[in-house]
DNA sequence: GTAATTTGACCTCA
DNA sequence: TGAGGTCAAATTAC
């Protein structure tokens, strides 16, 4: 696709990704305590621009309807624009036994497909309903619906590893949300701090060998402090597929209250949606040079 | 006990 | 007619 298009809400959220990313740039080098470019900045200055940069930029990504990086992590494809299909089925009337089998066909449905390099967590809540065996498909497609469909919604996806490169997963979505679990998707507030403005970053691990080193795709007990959904999803897609832990994305939930110790190359996670056990986790490995930080950044800012 | 997943059967539509 | 989508009982996980 050319760039000429690009809109005024992307360059806006390319200026302030890249503010970000001098934002993350001193901060490494406060971590690193070279102190150069004469920073003495506030690290906690730094974390919260930093913070403050990506929450604005994927607003002005999400606030976009011609962005096509609704997802920065994967590559969206606006597949087809179709009227939802009123048609009832006429199973309606039926009783429940009959009824089997009796469903609209997304012929005229609105879909969205994307591919991306993880089964994506979106921030909705999916439960699996079904999986078939696709005639000439190396891998099987499944089919989730959104949880909350006893409330009406009636978001459905599917979800297949790409043939041609079984790292990326194709998932199509059918329908919208009319659930209230997310308004907006790629945005997780950390609902034991609302008020924060902790954010849901996607790091693609393949890419960023530190985060995959540093981060191997945790349980949820392991680790408590992140996302709900997303543990759940990888846990869902994990055992489904049985993907190693190094071929799995790494999305964390970064939060805003971080703290910093006496030492300025100990960054400490004190954040109240930590358990005790994992206070004290040592994240100055991850934020260590900014040449890795450039790493992180690129894929944010490819859309250029 | 409850919720989520698995999987074979069933149904629709091209 | 068969591929694809869905249902729902059985199973598994928490």
């Amino acid at each position: 696709m050319d760039n000429l298009g690009v809109s005024t809400s992307r360059m806006k959220a390319i200026e302030e990704l890249l503010r970000g990313r001098d934002s993350a740039k001193q901060l490494s080098s406060v971590i690193n305590g070279s102190g150069e470019n004469g920073s003495s900045a506030n690290p906690k200055k730094l974390v919260k621009e930093v913070l403050m940069s990506f929450t604005k930029s994927l607003l002005l990504l999400n606030s976009d309807p011609t962005s096509e990086s609704h997802d920065v992590s994967s590559v969206q494809v606006w597949d087809s624009l179709k009227q939802e299909d009123s048609q009832e089925s006429n199973c309606k009337n039926s009783t429940v036994k009959s009824r089997r089998g009796c469903y609209k066909r997304s012929r005229m449905e609105q879909l969205r497909e994307m591919e991306s390099e993880a089964p994506i967590d979106d921030g909705h809540q999916w439960r699996k309903y079904g999986q078939k065996e696709i005639l000439n498909a190396k891998f099987p497609r499944n089919y989730y619906r959104c949880t909350h469909r006893d409330q009406g919604c009636s978001a459905k996806k599917q979800v297949q590893r790409v043939e041609e490169d079984p790292i990326l997963y194709k998932t199509i979505y059918h329908g919208d949300h009319t659930c209230k679990s997310l308004e907006n998707p790629q945005i997780i507030l950390d609902p034991v701090s609302p008020s924060s403005s902790s954010m849901f970053l996607s790091f693609n691990s393949l890419e960023n060998p530190v985060f995959n080193s540093s981060f191997p795709t945790p349980s949820k007990q392991e680790c408590p402090f992140l996302s709900s959904s997303f543990t759940s999803s990888v846990k869902r897609e994990c055992k489904e597929e049985v993907i190693p832990p190094s071929t799995s994305s790494n999305d964390y939930l970064i939060s805003s209250d971080l703290t910093f110790d006496d030492s300025p190359r100990h960054v400490t996670l004190s954040s109240s949606t930590l358990d005790s056990e994992y206070k004290g986790v040592d994240i100055s490995d991850v934020l260590y040079d900014s040449a890795q930080l450039d790493h992180v950044f690129e894929p944010f800012l490819q859309f250029r």
